[in-house]
DNA sequence: CAGAGTTCTGACTATTTGGTCAGTTTTTTT
DNA sequence: AAAAAAACTGACCAAATAGTCAGAACTCTG
Protein backbone atom coordinates (compact mmCIF):
# COMPACT_ATOMS: atom_id res chain seq x y z
CA UNK A 1 0.00 0.00 0.00
CA UNK A 2 1.85 3.33 1.41
CA UNK A 3 5.24 2.94 1.15
CA UNK A 4 6.50 1.64 4.20
CA UNK A 5 8.74 3.98 6.29
CA UNK A 6 6.87 7.20 6.11
CA UNK A 7 4.74 8.87 9.41
CA UNK A 8 1.17 9.62 8.29
CA UNK A 9 0.43 12.82 9.31
CA UNK A 10 -3.73 14.25 9.84
CA UNK A 11 -2.59 16.55 6.51
CA UNK A 12 -1.50 13.81 4.71
CA UNK A 13 -4.80 11.94 5.53
CA UNK A 14 -7.11 13.95 4.75
CA UNK A 15 -5.73 14.24 1.08
CA UNK A 16 -5.64 10.35 1.08
CA UNK A 17 -9.00 10.57 1.94
CA UNK A 18 -10.10 13.54 -0.67
CA UNK A 19 -8.38 10.87 -3.31
CA UNK A 20 -9.64 7.89 -2.10
CA UNK A 21 -13.57 9.59 -2.55
CA UNK A 22 -12.51 10.36 -6.64
CA UNK A 23 -11.23 6.98 -6.81
CA UNK A 24 -14.54 5.35 -5.47
CA UNK A 25 -16.43 7.73 -8.01
CA UNK A 26 -14.03 6.48 -10.90
CA UNK A 27 -14.21 2.66 -10.01
CA UNK A 28 -17.81 2.80 -9.59
CA UNK A 29 -18.37 4.72 -13.22
CA UNK A 30 -15.62 2.67 -14.96
CA UNK A 31 -15.12 -0.35 -13.12
CA UNK A 32 -11.24 -2.07 -12.36
CA UNK A 33 -9.80 -2.27 -15.88
CA UNK A 34 -11.73 0.94 -17.59
CA UNK A 35 -10.62 3.69 -14.73
CA UNK A 36 -8.06 5.69 -14.84
CA UNK A 37 -5.51 6.89 -12.75
CA UNK A 38 -5.06 9.93 -14.48
CA UNK A 39 -8.76 11.01 -14.07
CA UNK A 40 -8.95 10.20 -10.39
CA UNK A 41 -6.75 12.75 -10.20
CA UNK A 42 -8.50 15.15 -12.58
CA UNK A 43 -11.33 14.60 -10.28
CA UNK A 44 -9.55 15.21 -7.12
CA UNK A 45 -7.78 18.24 -8.45
CA UNK A 46 -3.97 17.07 -7.84
CA UNK A 47 -1.50 16.08 -10.17
CA UNK A 48 -1.15 12.20 -11.00
CA UNK A 49 2.18 11.48 -9.21
CA UNK A 50 0.36 13.06 -6.26
CA UNK A 51 -2.21 9.73 -6.40
CA UNK A 52 0.56 7.81 -6.70
CA UNK A 53 2.21 9.19 -3.98
CA UNK A 54 -0.51 7.81 -1.74
CA UNK A 55 -1.13 4.76 -3.03
CA UNK A 56 1.63 2.99 -4.80
CA UNK A 57 -0.35 1.17 -7.44
CA UNK A 58 -3.49 1.39 -9.27
CA UNK A 59 -4.65 -1.99 -7.46
CA UNK A 60 -3.30 -1.05 -3.97
CA UNK A 61 -5.37 2.26 -4.77
CA UNK A 62 -8.49 -0.13 -5.54
CA UNK A 63 -8.00 -2.37 -2.43
CA UNK A 64 -8.48 0.55 -0.11
CA UNK A 65 -11.77 1.39 -2.30
CA UNK A 66 -12.77 -2.20 -1.60
CA UNK A 67 -11.83 -2.14 1.52
CA UNK A 68 -14.02 1.03 2.71
CA UNK A 69 -16.62 -1.08 1.05
CA UNK A 70 -16.66 -3.58 3.20
CA UNK A 71 -16.52 -1.15 6.18
CA UNK A 72 -19.54 0.59 5.77
CA UNK A 73 -21.04 -3.51 5.35
CA UNK A 74 -19.85 -4.25 8.40
CA UNK A 75 -20.64 -1.59 10.30
CA UNK A 76 -24.79 -1.48 9.12
CA UNK A 77 -25.44 -5.05 9.05
CA UNK A 78 -25.64 -5.83 12.74
CA UNK A 79 -25.54 -9.13 14.55
CA UNK A 80 -29.05 -10.87 14.79
CA UNK A 81 -30.72 -11.45 17.78
CA UNK A 82 -31.59 -14.96 18.10
CA UNK A 83 -35.02 -14.92 20.12
CA UNK A 84 -36.10 -11.70 18.15
CA UNK A 85 -39.13 -12.04 15.64
CA UNK A 86 -37.93 -13.47 12.29
CA UNK A 87 -40.52 -10.86 10.42
CA UNK A 88 -38.70 -8.63 12.35
CA UNK A 89 -35.32 -9.26 11.60
CA UNK A 90 -35.85 -9.69 7.86
CA UNK A 91 -38.05 -6.56 7.25
CA UNK A 92 -34.57 -4.67 9.58
CA UNK A 93 -31.97 -6.97 7.03
CA UNK A 94 -33.93 -5.40 3.88
CA UNK A 95 -34.79 -1.83 5.10
CA UNK A 96 -31.14 -1.67 6.42
CA UNK A 97 -29.80 -2.65 3.10
CA UNK A 98 -31.79 -0.67 0.95
CA UNK A 99 -30.87 1.97 3.11
CA UNK A 100 -27.41 1.29 2.38
CA UNK A 101 -27.72 1.14 -1.36
CA UNK A 102 -29.59 4.34 -1.25
CA UNK A 103 -26.81 6.25 0.97
CA UNK A 104 -24.16 4.73 -0.76
CA UNK A 105 -25.00 4.04 -4.37
CA UNK A 106 -21.64 3.93 -5.66
CA UNK A 107 -19.63 1.80 -3.00
CA UNK A 108 -22.92 -0.78 -3.49
CA UNK A 109 -22.20 -1.21 -7.13
CA UNK A 110 -18.57 -1.64 -6.68
CA UNK A 111 -19.48 -4.35 -4.58
CA UNK A 112 -21.47 -5.57 -7.02
CA UNK A 113 -18.67 -5.24 -9.81
CA UNK A 114 -16.52 -7.06 -7.83
CA UNK A 115 -19.21 -9.51 -7.47
CA UNK A 116 -19.77 -9.70 -10.78
CA UNK A 117 -16.48 -10.75 -11.49
CA UNK A 118 -15.81 -13.07 -8.84
CA UNK A 119 -14.18 -11.33 -6.57
CA UNK A 120 -10.96 -11.17 -8.24
CA UNK A 121 -9.94 -8.08 -6.71
CA UNK A 122 -11.08 -9.25 -2.80
CA UNK A 123 -8.54 -10.25 -0.64
CA UNK A 124 -8.66 -13.61 1.43
CA UNK A 125 -9.65 -11.71 4.24
CA UNK A 126 -12.53 -9.70 3.17
CA UNK A 127 -14.00 -13.03 1.54
CA UNK A 128 -14.34 -14.58 4.34
CA UNK A 129 -15.85 -11.89 6.30
CA UNK A 130 -18.31 -12.01 3.77
CA UNK A 131 -19.11 -15.35 3.79
CA UNK A 132 -19.73 -15.13 7.51
CA UNK A 133 -22.27 -12.76 7.72
CA UNK A 134 -24.19 -14.98 4.81
CA UNK A 135 -23.74 -18.29 7.21
CA UNK A 136 -24.90 -16.64 10.60
CA UNK A 137 -28.19 -15.24 8.80
CA UNK A 138 -28.86 -18.51 7.22
CA UNK A 139 -28.51 -20.69 10.36
CA UNK A 140 -30.68 -18.17 11.98
CA UNK A 141 -33.11 -18.77 9.30
CA UNK A 142 -32.59 -22.89 9.80
CA UNK A 143 -33.38 -22.26 13.36
CA UNK A 144 -36.79 -20.65 12.74
CA UNK A 145 -37.88 -23.05 10.50
CA UNK A 146 -37.01 -25.82 12.84
CA UNK A 147 -38.62 -24.39 15.44
CA UNK A 148 -42.00 -23.63 12.87
CA UNK A 149 -41.52 -19.69 12.87
CA UNK A 150 -41.43 -19.69 9.58
CA UNK A 151 -42.24 -22.40 6.05
CA UNK A 152 -39.53 -24.52 5.04
CA UNK A 153 -37.24 -22.75 2.61
CA UNK A 154 -33.96 -22.84 1.66
CA UNK A 155 -31.99 -20.06 3.82
CA UNK A 156 -29.50 -19.33 1.22
CA UNK A 157 -31.86 -18.82 -1.80
CA UNK A 158 -33.97 -16.68 0.41
CA UNK A 159 -30.97 -15.08 1.65
CA UNK A 160 -29.76 -14.43 -2.13
CA UNK A 161 -33.45 -13.01 -3.40
CA UNK A 162 -32.85 -10.55 -0.71
CA UNK A 163 -29.81 -10.20 -1.50
CA UNK A 164 -29.93 -10.36 -5.47
CA UNK A 165 -33.11 -7.65 -5.58
CA UNK A 166 -31.79 -5.05 -3.21
CA UNK A 167 -28.92 -5.27 -4.99
CA UNK A 168 -29.56 -5.55 -8.48
CA UNK A 169 -31.61 -2.03 -7.90
CA UNK A 170 -28.49 -0.78 -6.74
CA UNK A 171 -26.98 -2.17 -9.81
CA UNK A 172 -28.78 -1.45 -12.71
CA UNK A 173 -30.03 1.25 -11.68
CA UNK A 174 -29.95 2.30 -15.18
CA UNK A 175 -32.68 -0.57 -16.63
CA UNK A 176 -35.03 0.50 -13.69
CA UNK A 177 -34.75 4.38 -14.69
CA UNK A 178 -35.43 3.47 -17.93
CA UNK A 179 -38.54 0.91 -17.27
CA UNK A 180 -39.88 3.66 -14.66
CA UNK A 181 -39.08 6.57 -16.93
CA UNK A 182 -37.17 8.57 -14.21
CA UNK A 183 -34.24 10.35 -13.83
CA UNK A 184 -32.81 9.13 -10.58
CA UNK A 185 -34.68 7.46 -7.60
CA UNK A 186 -36.48 9.74 -4.88
CA UNK A 187 -36.40 8.43 -1.15
CA UNK A 188 -40.22 7.94 -1.83
CA UNK A 189 -39.09 5.52 -3.99
CA UNK A 190 -36.78 3.74 -2.30
CA UNK A 191 -39.42 3.14 0.42
CA UNK A 192 -41.98 1.90 -1.77
CA UNK A 193 -39.44 -0.73 -3.11
CA UNK A 194 -38.44 -1.30 0.82
CA UNK A 195 -42.26 -1.84 1.59
CA UNK A 196 -42.60 -4.11 -2.16
CA UNK A 197 -39.76 -6.24 -1.19
CA UNK A 198 -40.33 -6.47 2.34
CA UNK A 199 -43.99 -7.89 1.19
CA UNK A 200 -42.64 -10.05 -0.95
CA UNK A 201 -39.79 -11.98 1.36
CA UNK A 202 -42.24 -12.22 4.06
CA UNK A 203 -45.10 -13.67 1.69
CA UNK A 204 -41.95 -16.53 0.84
CA UNK A 205 -41.63 -17.08 4.54
CA UNK A 206 -45.17 -17.41 5.02
CA UNK A 207 -45.23 -14.42 7.62
CA UNK A 208 -46.84 -11.15 7.97
CA UNK A 209 -45.28 -7.86 9.06
CA UNK A 210 -44.39 -7.73 12.57
CA UNK A 211 -46.35 -11.15 13.47
CA UNK A 212 -44.72 -14.18 14.55
CA UNK A 213 -45.61 -17.34 12.04
CA UNK A 214 -47.43 -19.03 15.60
CA UNK A 215 -49.18 -15.94 16.54
CA UNK B 1 -18.92 -4.08 -38.95
CA UNK B 2 -16.99 -6.02 -41.47
CA UNK B 3 -15.61 -4.15 -44.67
CA UNK B 4 -18.85 -2.94 -46.43
CA UNK B 5 -17.60 -4.63 -50.51
CA UNK B 6 -16.70 -7.51 -49.52
CA UNK B 7 -18.47 -10.83 -49.91
CA UNK B 8 -19.07 -13.37 -47.71
CA UNK B 9 -18.02 -16.93 -48.24
CA UNK B 10 -19.24 -20.53 -45.80
CA UNK B 11 -15.25 -20.81 -45.33
CA UNK B 12 -15.38 -17.28 -43.74
CA UNK B 13 -18.75 -17.41 -42.21
CA UNK B 14 -16.81 -20.39 -40.52
CA UNK B 15 -13.97 -18.57 -39.24
CA UNK B 16 -16.02 -15.52 -38.32
CA UNK B 17 -18.40 -18.24 -35.85
CA UNK B 18 -15.11 -19.36 -34.44
CA UNK B 19 -13.45 -15.97 -33.55
CA UNK B 20 -16.62 -14.86 -32.08
CA UNK B 21 -16.86 -17.81 -29.66
CA UNK B 22 -13.66 -17.16 -28.86
CA UNK B 23 -14.60 -13.28 -27.96
CA UNK B 24 -17.69 -14.49 -26.30
CA UNK B 25 -15.55 -16.14 -23.72
CA UNK B 26 -12.89 -13.52 -23.15
CA UNK B 27 -15.81 -10.80 -23.01
CA UNK B 28 -17.17 -13.14 -19.83
CA UNK B 29 -13.86 -13.18 -18.10
CA UNK B 30 -12.76 -9.87 -18.24
CA UNK B 31 -15.27 -7.35 -19.46
CA UNK B 32 -15.31 -5.37 -22.32
CA UNK B 33 -12.10 -2.70 -21.06
CA UNK B 34 -11.00 -6.00 -20.17
CA UNK B 35 -10.62 -7.82 -22.78
CA UNK B 36 -7.67 -8.26 -25.20
CA UNK B 37 -7.87 -8.57 -28.86
CA UNK B 38 -4.61 -10.72 -28.86
CA UNK B 39 -5.94 -13.30 -26.39
CA UNK B 40 -9.21 -13.41 -28.23
CA UNK B 41 -6.72 -14.49 -31.16
CA UNK B 42 -4.99 -16.70 -29.30
CA UNK B 43 -8.25 -18.65 -27.96
CA UNK B 44 -9.37 -18.97 -31.66
CA UNK B 45 -5.78 -19.82 -32.92
CA UNK B 46 -5.44 -17.61 -35.56
CA UNK B 47 -3.41 -14.32 -35.61
CA UNK B 48 -4.37 -11.06 -33.94
CA UNK B 49 -4.97 -9.72 -37.26
CA UNK B 50 -7.23 -12.56 -38.73
CA UNK B 51 -9.81 -10.93 -35.86
CA UNK B 52 -9.37 -7.52 -36.93
CA UNK B 53 -9.96 -8.57 -40.67
CA UNK B 54 -13.37 -9.76 -39.41
CA UNK B 55 -14.65 -7.17 -36.95
CA UNK B 56 -13.21 -3.73 -37.42
CA UNK B 57 -12.73 -2.77 -34.47
CA UNK B 58 -13.07 -4.61 -30.70
CA UNK B 59 -16.22 -2.66 -30.59
CA UNK B 60 -17.47 -3.85 -33.54
CA UNK B 61 -16.86 -7.31 -32.16
CA UNK B 62 -18.61 -6.61 -28.28
CA UNK B 63 -21.39 -5.35 -30.38
CA UNK B 64 -21.70 -8.77 -32.49
CA UNK B 65 -21.30 -10.74 -29.35
CA UNK B 66 -23.81 -8.85 -28.13
CA UNK B 67 -26.43 -9.07 -30.51
CA UNK B 68 -26.16 -12.99 -30.51
CA UNK B 69 -26.94 -13.14 -26.63
CA UNK B 70 -30.39 -10.92 -27.58
CA UNK B 71 -30.88 -13.42 -30.18
CA UNK B 72 -30.42 -16.09 -27.78
CA UNK B 73 -32.70 -14.48 -25.12
CA UNK B 74 -35.30 -13.37 -27.90
CA UNK B 75 -35.45 -17.46 -29.08
CA UNK B 76 -35.86 -18.51 -25.82
CA UNK B 77 -38.57 -16.26 -24.47
CA UNK B 78 -42.25 -17.67 -25.61
CA UNK B 79 -44.64 -14.75 -26.08
CA UNK B 80 -47.02 -15.53 -23.43
CA UNK B 81 -50.43 -17.36 -23.48
CA UNK B 82 -53.09 -14.90 -21.84
CA UNK B 83 -55.28 -17.43 -20.91
CA UNK B 84 -53.03 -19.87 -19.69
CA UNK B 85 -52.43 -20.17 -15.71
CA UNK B 86 -50.20 -18.23 -14.14
CA UNK B 87 -49.14 -20.67 -12.02
CA UNK B 88 -47.88 -22.69 -15.12
CA UNK B 89 -46.81 -19.13 -16.97
CA UNK B 90 -44.49 -17.95 -14.31
CA UNK B 91 -42.94 -22.23 -13.68
CA UNK B 92 -42.14 -21.84 -17.53
CA UNK B 93 -40.48 -18.80 -16.91
CA UNK B 94 -38.28 -19.85 -14.16
CA UNK B 95 -37.34 -22.80 -15.35
CA UNK B 96 -36.48 -21.43 -19.23
CA UNK B 97 -34.39 -18.77 -17.70
CA UNK B 98 -32.53 -20.95 -15.61
CA UNK B 99 -31.89 -23.56 -17.78
CA UNK B 100 -30.58 -20.58 -20.71
CA UNK B 101 -28.16 -19.72 -17.53
CA UNK B 102 -27.23 -23.51 -17.43
CA UNK B 103 -26.68 -23.45 -20.91
CA UNK B 104 -25.14 -20.26 -22.13
CA UNK B 105 -23.26 -19.27 -18.77
CA UNK B 106 -20.95 -17.13 -21.08
CA UNK B 107 -23.44 -15.23 -22.20
CA UNK B 108 -25.92 -14.72 -19.69
CA UNK B 109 -23.17 -12.93 -17.78
CA UNK B 110 -21.91 -10.50 -20.41
CA UNK B 111 -25.51 -9.57 -20.68
CA UNK B 112 -25.10 -8.83 -16.70
CA UNK B 113 -22.11 -7.40 -16.92
CA UNK B 114 -23.75 -5.03 -19.88
CA UNK B 115 -26.90 -4.80 -17.47
CA UNK B 116 -24.10 -3.00 -14.57
CA UNK B 117 -22.74 -0.77 -16.75
CA UNK B 118 -25.84 0.73 -17.38
CA UNK B 119 -25.89 -0.86 -21.07
CA UNK B 120 -23.28 1.51 -22.44
CA UNK B 121 -22.60 -0.68 -24.86
CA UNK B 122 -26.00 -1.63 -26.24
CA UNK B 123 -27.63 -0.29 -29.06
CA UNK B 124 -31.04 1.49 -28.69
CA UNK B 125 -32.66 -1.15 -30.95
CA UNK B 126 -31.57 -3.95 -28.74
CA UNK B 127 -32.38 -1.72 -25.08
CA UNK B 128 -35.96 -1.35 -27.32
CA UNK B 129 -36.36 -5.45 -27.31
CA UNK B 130 -35.42 -6.06 -23.60
CA UNK B 131 -38.27 -3.25 -22.44
CA UNK B 132 -40.83 -4.89 -24.51
CA UNK B 133 -40.32 -8.22 -22.46
CA UNK B 134 -40.46 -7.02 -19.00
CA UNK B 135 -43.59 -4.60 -20.26
CA UNK B 136 -45.39 -8.01 -21.60
CA UNK B 137 -44.98 -9.72 -18.95
CA UNK B 138 -45.74 -6.77 -16.30
CA UNK B 139 -49.42 -6.36 -18.53
CA UNK B 140 -50.24 -10.06 -18.14
CA UNK B 141 -49.54 -10.15 -14.54
CA UNK B 142 -51.36 -6.77 -13.77
CA UNK B 143 -54.04 -8.41 -16.03
CA UNK B 144 -53.82 -11.73 -13.68
CA UNK B 145 -54.10 -9.36 -10.57
CA UNK B 146 -57.34 -7.62 -11.54
CA UNK B 147 -58.86 -11.23 -12.11
CA UNK B 148 -58.58 -12.38 -8.76
CA UNK B 149 -56.04 -14.94 -9.92
CA UNK B 150 -52.97 -13.80 -7.98
CA UNK B 151 -51.81 -11.43 -4.97
CA UNK B 152 -51.56 -8.53 -5.60
CA UNK B 153 -48.03 -7.49 -6.31
CA UNK B 154 -45.87 -4.91 -8.17
CA UNK B 155 -45.35 -6.57 -11.45
CA UNK B 156 -42.08 -5.28 -12.15
CA UNK B 157 -40.82 -5.94 -8.66
CA UNK B 158 -41.91 -9.29 -9.01
CA UNK B 159 -40.01 -9.73 -12.80
CA UNK B 160 -36.95 -8.08 -10.97
CA UNK B 161 -36.97 -11.22 -8.12
CA UNK B 162 -37.21 -13.33 -11.21
CA UNK B 163 -34.68 -11.80 -13.33
CA UNK B 164 -32.29 -10.62 -10.33
CA UNK B 165 -32.16 -14.18 -8.67
CA UNK B 166 -31.76 -16.21 -11.55
CA UNK B 167 -29.30 -13.64 -12.94
CA UNK B 168 -27.42 -13.46 -9.87
CA UNK B 169 -26.50 -17.09 -9.62
CA UNK B 170 -25.43 -16.69 -13.63
CA UNK B 171 -23.49 -13.67 -12.83
CA UNK B 172 -21.85 -14.57 -9.08
CA UNK B 173 -21.27 -18.29 -9.76
CA UNK B 174 -17.88 -17.71 -7.89
CA UNK B 175 -19.78 -16.49 -4.97
CA UNK B 176 -22.58 -19.29 -4.92
CA UNK B 177 -19.31 -21.76 -5.62
CA UNK B 178 -17.89 -20.09 -2.46
CA UNK B 179 -20.69 -21.33 -0.22
CA UNK B 180 -21.73 -24.31 -1.40
CA UNK B 181 -17.60 -25.32 -1.26
CA UNK B 182 -18.29 -27.00 -4.94
CA UNK B 183 -16.06 -26.42 -7.72
CA UNK B 184 -18.88 -26.15 -10.08
CA UNK B 185 -22.82 -26.19 -10.40
CA UNK B 186 -24.35 -29.63 -11.33
CA UNK B 187 -27.43 -30.10 -13.50
CA UNK B 188 -29.08 -31.55 -10.50
CA UNK B 189 -28.27 -28.21 -8.59
CA UNK B 190 -29.93 -26.37 -11.11
CA UNK B 191 -32.55 -28.48 -10.92
CA UNK B 192 -33.29 -27.69 -6.98
CA UNK B 193 -32.21 -24.15 -7.55
CA UNK B 194 -35.26 -24.17 -10.15
CA UNK B 195 -37.78 -26.03 -7.79
CA UNK B 196 -37.05 -23.49 -4.97
CA UNK B 197 -36.76 -20.64 -7.29
CA UNK B 198 -40.61 -22.03 -8.54
CA UNK B 199 -42.23 -21.97 -4.92
CA UNK B 200 -40.54 -19.43 -3.45
CA UNK B 201 -41.95 -16.93 -6.39
CA UNK B 202 -45.12 -18.77 -6.18
CA UNK B 203 -45.88 -18.51 -2.57
CA UNK B 204 -45.16 -14.58 -3.29
CA UNK B 205 -47.97 -14.74 -6.08
CA UNK B 206 -49.99 -16.80 -3.56
CA UNK B 207 -50.09 -20.31 -5.82
CA UNK B 208 -49.47 -23.76 -5.89
CA UNK B 209 -47.64 -25.51 -8.19
CA UNK B 210 -49.97 -26.31 -11.48
CA UNK B 211 -53.48 -24.56 -9.45
CA UNK B 212 -55.07 -21.65 -10.49
CA UNK B 213 -55.43 -19.23 -7.64
CA UNK B 214 -59.32 -19.46 -7.78
CA UNK B 215 -59.44 -23.21 -8.01
C1' DC C 1 -5.53 -23.17 -65.66
C1' DA C 2 -5.80 -18.29 -65.41
C1' DG C 3 -7.60 -14.58 -63.28
C1' DA C 4 -10.51 -12.47 -59.88
C1' DG C 5 -11.92 -12.30 -55.45
C1' DT C 6 -11.34 -13.58 -50.76
C1' DT C 7 -8.74 -14.82 -46.86
C1' DC C 8 -4.87 -14.33 -44.24
C1' DT C 9 -0.72 -12.40 -41.83
C1' DG C 10 3.87 -10.27 -40.25
C1' DA C 11 5.54 -6.08 -39.46
C1' DC C 12 4.70 -1.60 -38.19
C1' DT C 13 2.65 2.72 -35.93
C1' DA C 14 0.42 5.92 -32.85
C1' DT C 15 -1.24 6.36 -28.58
C1' DT C 16 -2.37 5.41 -24.06
C1' DT C 17 -1.24 4.19 -19.48
C1' DG C 18 0.79 2.66 -15.08
C1' DG C 19 4.53 3.72 -12.75
C1' DT C 20 9.39 6.03 -11.55
C1' DC C 21 12.36 9.59 -9.97
C1' DA C 22 15.03 13.48 -8.94
C1' DG C 23 14.45 17.52 -7.17
C1' DT C 24 11.35 21.32 -5.05
C1' DT C 25 8.13 23.05 -1.69
C1' DT C 26 5.75 22.81 2.53
C1' DT C 27 5.12 21.33 7.17
C1' DT C 28 6.69 19.62 11.50
C1' DT C 29 10.02 19.06 14.98
C1' DT C 30 13.90 20.35 17.78
C1' DA D 1 15.44 29.51 12.85
C1' DA D 2 17.65 25.50 11.37
C1' DA D 3 17.27 20.77 10.47
C1' DA D 4 14.52 16.94 9.33
C1' DA D 5 10.72 14.89 7.55
C1' DA D 6 6.87 14.71 4.88
C1' DA D 7 4.25 16.27 0.84
C1' DC D 8 4.37 17.30 -3.67
C1' DT D 9 5.23 17.47 -8.79
C1' DG D 10 6.90 17.86 -13.85
C1' DA D 11 9.22 15.22 -16.81
C1' DC D 12 10.13 10.98 -18.22
C1' DC D 13 9.98 5.83 -19.45
C1' DA D 14 8.82 1.10 -20.65
C1' DA D 15 5.21 -1.76 -21.75
C1' DA D 16 0.97 -2.76 -23.72
C1' DT D 17 -2.53 -2.29 -27.05
C1' DA D 18 -5.89 -1.14 -30.79
C1' DG D 19 -5.64 -0.61 -35.25
C1' DT D 20 -3.16 -0.25 -40.27
C1' DC D 21 -1.33 -1.98 -44.42
C1' DA D 22 1.03 -4.03 -48.18
C1' DG D 23 1.39 -8.01 -50.01
C1' DA D 24 1.34 -13.31 -49.79
C1' DA D 25 -1.59 -17.42 -49.98
C1' DC D 26 -5.52 -19.60 -50.87
C1' DT D 27 -10.20 -20.61 -53.17
C1' DC D 28 -13.50 -20.39 -56.28
C1' DT D 29 -15.30 -19.73 -60.93
C1' DG D 30 -15.37 -19.18 -66.02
Amino acid sequence: MTASGRKITPLGNRRRDHILKAAEAEFEKYGYEGARIQRIADLAGVPKANVLYYFASKTALYDAVLSNVVDLWNAALAPIDADADPAAVIEDYIRMKVELTRLHPAATRIFAQEMLGGWQHLSAHLRRETREWTGNLAAEIENWIRQGRMLPVDPFHLIFVIWATTQHYAESGAQVRSIYRKRRLTRQDHDRLADSLVTMVLRICGLEPGHDHNS
